[in-house]
DNA sequence: GCCTAACCGAGACGGTACGTCTCGTCTTTAC
DNA sequence: GTAAAGACGAGACGTACCGTCTCGGTTAGGC
């Protein structure tokens, strides 16, 4: 958990820290991070404020909590058919879905934005939830480098970052549309980059 | 300019103007954006609040026309010796010194963080400030592509996003250090991307 | 007239002075005096502001020459039927029904209570809208005095004082309903007291 | 007291609403009425604006209240010495002395003109504040006519509102000085009318 | 019959206060 | 004994007016 505070405490309700996660989630949908506060939270979940703040340092904390809560800290691990290519095409296809469904891109972008304001959320949300699928994707290439399928000095953290950067950046500044299309050329583009020699 | 409300009045005080604009980014640097208020800003700037409310709809528009009115609007071109890899580096790590500078970096993080929350601010953003950068990218990829110097068929906006994509993402969440090595490193990938066949 | 500025101009425009005067009687009977401003009854009057700060120092000074530019400062004088208690009644059962008439009680409650919170004004509003009353009361009594139909020491100023002060107070502390029975008494009491020796 | 909003509530901070009543009285006395701000209240009992507002509807109201936590909501009784013209007399003197103490009449007058403005207060003042005085006078004459000191026809209501309403009259619209000699031929006066017949 | 000054409408300006909202802390009550 | 309820000091919000200050455009004498 995200809170620094005494997590090991067994005295804490259960049922309030569900009930808080649920109203941020619902929240933050229905009027958005600006307008998301704290005592919004704990009147929709039918808590005290003081209960809130004992355990959360901030309300982008409690986002954080309550999205990791639903999405879960697991492990991810990227499908690998033998074809690097169709296999990182398909990934990036299903997350431009993802990130096209308010339901998940409202809270992811909140914090996401909530990170970028603040250095020290920014760590956790980078460790916590962006990492997780990054380094599923160095796995995967290293895997095709293992494999022979890459060139051997490409650097795998290097080329994910090719591809996940300009993924981020026009979903987060809406620059221009996120498609299959889009995520497809990038992989082609990628590919002969990676191409061993 | 981004002032939504008649731009054309003559009655509008330039005075006042500039001293918005000068308190704008001397708070921004001193006290970040969450804390930069539109009241500190008036005290600071020696203005009535309504003055600004009257121009701007949000301490957001402010920053933006305060920050565009220093770095100006005007057309950028990139360095064209012929070696393309060359010039791209330079311009980037150009680009990794001036993001590394508080005095810079503070109010442009500001804009893309309220960007990323607005989808209208965010339109705003790109356009008059991202889409220059990124233009004159694709137009030095569009003269090498011409000269026969990379592949025919590479489309030149997603080399660009390739290229300044993992770039804005390692500055704006600060999952990585952003420096003259890591931008060099994109340049050769994409360079190995871009190889006319 | 009130203004302390330059009477005598002949520049000024009649027009407006009389715009003026009228968007002021209509907007005190509309939103009572508190907030009655002097931007409101610019724009009522279709008059710049300054055109009213040019002429008069505070809303209540353009309120009471509005006031005195209907009811005229023309001298007042009491019927004279030789039944004094007769004629004091009728006069004062008009008076209750002026009173009671919200057309005319508003603008002047408004002046009454501007002028008991600011000594200058009052002083204005007492010589120049009060006393005309008084006076005529006090010469009423003066003749019937010098008739000898009431004692010869009594001070009919002070007579007055007790037939109107009770009037004014239950008008405007709205004390107690301000009815044709009461004034009919309080003459009936101050006829006592004044009856010859 | 007041305060139309839940009184009774035992969460309310006492401390608050002693220092809120100080810092009204201190003001009222130092800026007058027109310029005493909920603001300014605040600022100077230190406390949060919102603390006032929570509890009172106007700063009017703040001011009863702070007046009246003075004064004290007790019964008062006029002296009977059997003599009541003296009586009067005595307790007239000194009133007009407390309506030329500035102390008294700052807070005093700023609540007759709030309440001259609005109805409902107008109400709160007379009833809560004016009628007790009037009430110790009207219970006064009642006596000294159960005694058979003055008429049994005259109505004591009325004989005191022609004692205070002359008295209130020069007060507040500072029509004539208020003075010791002022009230006695009030007293003088009245006397005639209630002689027994 | 022009010139020129004052007045006019309009409305931006630096300010102050409004009444509301939310913050994060502190206190009380009830379970 | 904990947590809901919510009062508290603090301070920013966006609005309304204040009284002052330009702006051009009439408008009316004095020349």
């Amino acid at each position: 958990m995200a809170t620094p505070k005494t997590p090991d405490s067994t005295r804490r309700s259960e049922r309030s820290r569900r009930a808080i996660f649920d109203a941020s989630l619902e929240l933050i949908g229905e009027v958005g991070y600006d307008k998301l506060t704290i005592e919004g939270i704990a009147a929709r979940a039918g808590v005290g404020k003081q209960t809130i703040y004992r355990w959360w340092p901030s309300k982008a904390a409690v986002l954080l909590d309550a999205f990791l809560a639903d999405a879960g800290d697991e492990e991810i691990e990227l499908p690998d058919t033998g074809d690097l290519a169709a296999d990182l095409k398909a990934v990036l296809r299903a997350s431009v879905d993802e990130f096209n469904n308010p339901a998940f891109e409202a809270p992811y972008r909140a914090l996401a934005v909530a990170g970028a304001n603040d250095p020290e959320l920014s760590e956790q949300f980078v460790t916590r939830l962006q990492e997780t699928g990054y380094q599923a994707y160095v796995n995967r290439l290293r895997h095709a480098q293992e494999a022979g399928a890459i060139a051997a000095d490409a650097d795998p953290r290097i080329a994910t970052e090719m591809l996940l950067g300009p993924f981020f950046q026009r979903w987060l500044m809406r620059s221009l549309p996120l498609t299959h299309d889009f995520t497809d050329t990038l992989v082609d583009m990628l590919m002969r980059a990676l191409a061993p020699r």
